[in-house]
RNA sequence: ACGCCCGUAGCUCAGUUGGUAGAGCAGAUGGCUUACAACCAUCAGGUCGGCGGUUCGAGUCCGUCCGGGCGUACCA
């Protein structure tokens, strides 16, 4: 082939010219003849599109681009989608930020309606209308995400491009859903659910997050029987109206006079039972608690275990109910009615602790703590228990096979898997999958009416898996007509949608596009790897082995690479108040894609990384370094012998390319177990010795300076070692060595076949010895204060035998890279010596 | 409270079954050398968080404590 060196390479505009031309060749193209066994498949993490990506979204899909080039290097057909989450709440709340408006359900569909803008009092507008303006948003900012991946050189296949809400996301989700149902591994239930009043919607286990907030211990009066005070203490006064027992632990003596019996509630004179139960706890407050429906998760449990009343009196409005609850004295009903009816939850303290206050019934002041509070993780309010009919998938039933499923998959770096285990044999109930929102995937779900227009939750009507997906908040259910929609005899729609993560679930499923392309399917699932940050093992990573476990009886993959977080380089979470927040496409322009790249990738798997720009300059060195290394190499001289055999090569030469074969084999080694860090690591240094000892030394007898047979050697294991060298590089820096690759060979180097040893049969310590002595001629060099070009008048090597004949073995070029006018070697015992005279 | 990870040079980090502490950056000094001044060479930086133990020998293994991060639980 042709050689095009430029006369002066350099980086600029290499993403630009590569990216379009992978594009055009298909270069990453999954070829799906290829049969299942050299298939790579990846189940790619699909991000939430929010609107603003970060330094570490580039940063963990480098991890993964890294293992996909590899992989297509060494021979498999690389099955690389690539998504984006738009359903769900992010992006809803995004739409009403954005365009200034807020979804009511009730409203009809307004063909002509266009958004107001940001500013001002939100508008109302239909569910249609704010669906639209989610997939016009989304549009947006699914552009701007994919210009990112393809300037910092993602190898994914575009062609396999799926949303999380396109059509067949929805199929597949919905179909999913209809096949657990059948099975009884989905159902729905009436029950105390974790509740957002903010965002009106409950919300499941995996989206809770502690928060330590202030609060205060408020000491009540309860009534005994027998007039005397029962003292009890709790944080939450307001929540008093909804008492529905006393409880104490069943070996508390102090009180065992009282179980059996009941007790009167302050203000409100419910009489309540004593019970006791061993979550109770003697050492905290009284010792005697009250129970409300419901004011925390335990209150949920007594109340299931003993078997107790409901009174609900905050509603799902964050705010209590305009009536009381039953079982209220009928002077503590009044009191409600006039106090406490529609105030906030934070109203109704106040309120309360004043009644409490007049009535005498509160025992000295509130004392103020400090205490872990449940909250929803996108949320601002405090969580709340409200009862309410929902979705749920089962999952407590599986809870030990899904521990063995945890303990099949094999993790990188393994220790994540404990924080998968701990999230397991910490469910407390099964997947709450149904949400009160808007802009997800609706349940393929309607209910028969009654003759008075009530709902028949016990036996749904459901989609047929050839009409997904459907919407059954415009289309009707099979045997029914739209006319019959809302009335008696009639029917009515589920109203919820699916959360996001009963979507994503079954990434694996779309991806691999399961009932719609059968034979695809069969090819890429189970797939390979799950790359994803250790933040969503709970919720990512655990949704997709149960989905897969419920519907297939399988792992959804066989490896799953656990990225670390990005840090700050004070340690500290970025923020854009401090003004230190760079875009990847910032960076991407500033230093260069393959520098952002190396990077990223110096980082190993599940380590939390700092951002560090010196890391991005060093990377952006090396790939101006690898322009200029091959330059030289492909500029050489070109004599007119034809090429020696391998058993021609010089000694050194056959040295640096033994050297060459054991990085080979190691950085080989290292992709296998999934440390694409040290694989790079390894190169990189083995790179700058290259450049630095080895072009050195044999650089005057490439040139000719020791004849020509001799210069062929050293251009043939220059060239040998260029070649192996940018392959190695090219799962980190694919711009730059396909630059590079492209001035001297056919076809694209993330194409080409990963290196494997060769057989030069070179002895490493030759090019060892060699360097050892040019590095003490340079300093003796550096010491006088002379160029390196300085002429040596005598250098003595002094050493035993073994080393001497690695260093003879190199002595020309010892000669020629040195300046050395003679070169002596003296047999002696101990290490090697070297003695320099300067002329 | 329990569990997991981390603590090595000023900074960022390597250190694979125990065998004389490594690299890059930053710093100092010198050099325009026909691939590269966006370059090169040389130098100087460390009681490997503390204490104890096993061993001929510990950054590495065991125990314990301290500091940091995260996870899970608890939430009256």
């Amino acid at each position: 082939m042709e050689r095009t060196v430029p006369d002066r390479p350099a980086l600029d505009g290499l993403e630009e010219k590569w990216a379009a031309r992978w594009e055009a060749d298909g270069t990453y193209r999954f070829d799906r003849s290829t049969p299942r066994e050299r298939v790579y498949a990846i189940d790619t993490p699909p991000l939430t599109v929010s609107g603003s990506l970060h330094v570490g979204h580039a940063f963990s899909f480098t991890h993964t681009d890294t293992v996909a080039r590899y992989k297509r290097m060494r021979g498999f057909s690389v099955f690389y989608p690539m998504g984006w989450d738009d359903n769900g709440l992010a992006t809803e709340r995004r739409v009403q930020n954005y365009f200034g408006v807020r979804c009511d359900p009730s409203l009809a569909y307004d063909p002509s309606f266009e958004p107001p803008g940001s500013s001002g009092e939100p508008v109302a507008i239909s569910r249609p209308n704010f669906v639209e303006l989610c997939l016009r948003l989304v549009a947006e900012d699914e552009k701007a995400f994919e210009a990112v991946w393809r300037r910092i050189g993602l190898s994914c296949d575009w062609s396999h491009f799926y949303t999380t809400i396109d059509e067949a996301s929805r199929r597949a989700s919905q179909r999913g859903f209809l096949r657990l149902l059948a099975r009884g591994e989905a159902y729905t239930a009436e029950a105390p659910t974790l509740w957002d009043v903010d965002f009106r919607t409950a919300v499941a286990q995996a989206e809770l997050e502690d928060r330590e907030r202030p609060g205060a211990y408020h000491r009540l009066c309860f009534h005994a029987a027998d007039g005397s005070d029962l003292l009890v203490d709790t944080t939450r006064p307001e929540l008093l109206p909804a008492c529905v027992a006393v409880v104490a632990h069943p070996d508390d003596d102090r009180y065992a006079r009282l179980t059996g019996s009941t007790v009167r509630t302050p203000l409100f004179g419910a009489e309540v039972p004593f019970v006791t139960h061993p979550l109770a706890q003697p050492d905290k407050g009284t010792g005697a608690a009250m129970v409300c429906t419901f004011g925390d998760t335990t209150d949920v449990t007594w109340w299931r275990e003993l078997s107790l009343p409901v009174r609900a009196v905050v509603g799902r409005d964050g705010r209590l109910a305009p009536s009381p609850p039953e079982g209220l004295a009928p002077g503590g009903a009044e009191l409600y009615r006039s106090n406490l009816a529609g105030l906030t939850v934070r109203q109704a303290q106040r309120r309360v602790v004043e009644l409490l206050r007049d009535s005498g019934e509160m025992q000295g002041e509130p004392r103020p703590i400090t205490h872990p509070v449940k909250f929803y993780e996108k949320g601002d309010h405090p969580l709340e228990i409200v009862t309410s009919r929902q979705w749920f998938f089962r999952t407590i039933a599986h809870r030990d096979e899904l521990l063995q499923r945890g303990a099949e998959l094999r993790w990188h770096p393994a220790h994540m898997r404990s924080r998968y285990e701990h999230w397991v044999e910490g469910l407390t109930g099964d997947w709450l999958i149904s949400r009160q929102r808007f802009f997800g995937v609706p349940f393929p779900v309607w209910y028969r009416l009654d003759t008075n227009g009530r709902p028949d939750y016990s036996d749904p009507l459901l989609a047929s898996e050839e009409s997904l997906p459907v919407d059954p908040s415009t289309d009707a259910p099979p045997g029914f007509d739209e006319s019959q929609r809302g009335k008696p005899g009639g029917f009515a729609a589920e109203p919820d949608v699916m959360d996001t993560w009963a979507t994503s679930s079954l990434t694996p499923q779309i991806a691999g596009r399961w009932e719609d392309d059968p034979d695809l399917f069969a090819r890429v699932f189970p797939m390979d790897l799950r790359p994803q940050g250790h933040d969503i093992i709970r919720t990512w990573l655990f949704a997709t082995i149960v989905r897969s476990h419920l519907e297939f009886g399988c792992l959804p993959w066989r490896d799953a690479a656990i990225s670390g977080w990005i840090l700050d380089p004070d340690r500290k979470k970025m923020s854009k108040s401090k003004g230190n927040v760079l875009t990847p496409m910032d960076l991407l322009v500033r230093y260069g894609s393959d520098a952002v790249r190396y990077w990223a990738a110096s980082a190993r798997l599940g380590t939390d990384t700092a951002f560090d720009e010196g890391q991005m300059k060093i990377g952006r060195r090396l790939a101006i370094k690898i322009l200029n290394v091959s330059r030289f190499v492909l500029t050489l001289p070109q004599g007119d012998e034809p090429p020696a055999g391998a058993g021609n090569l010089e000694p050194v030469d056959a040295s640096m390319l033994a050297s060459l074969d054991a990085l080979v084999a190691e950085a080989t080694a290292a992709f296998e177990g999934y440390d694409h860090a040290r694989a790079l690591e390894r190169t990189e240094t083995f790179f700058w010795s290259f450049c630095d000892d080895y072009v050195e030394l044999v650089k005057n007898r490439a040139y000719g300076a020791l004849g020509e047979s001799r210069a062929l050697s050293a251009r043939l294991a220059l060239e040998e070692a260029l070649s192996a060298l940018l392959r190695l590089f090219a799962p980190f820096l694919p711009f730059v060595t396909e630059e590079s690759w492209s001035w001297w060979q056919d076809g694209s180097v993330h194409r080409a076949p990963w290196p494997s040893p060769g057989s030069t049969g070179g002895d490493p310590s030759v090019l060892h010895a060699a360097r050892r002595v040019l590095a003490e001629i340079r300093r003796a060099k550096t010491e006088a204060g002379a160029s390196l070009r300085a002429e040596v008048a005598k250098t003595t090597v002094s050493g035993p035998a073994a080393l001497l004949g690695a260093v003879e073995a190199a002595d020309d070029d010892l000669r020629q890279s040195g300046a050395v006018a003679d070169l002596q070697l003296v047999e002696a015992g101990g290490d090697l010596a070297v003695e320099v005279v300067l002329a």
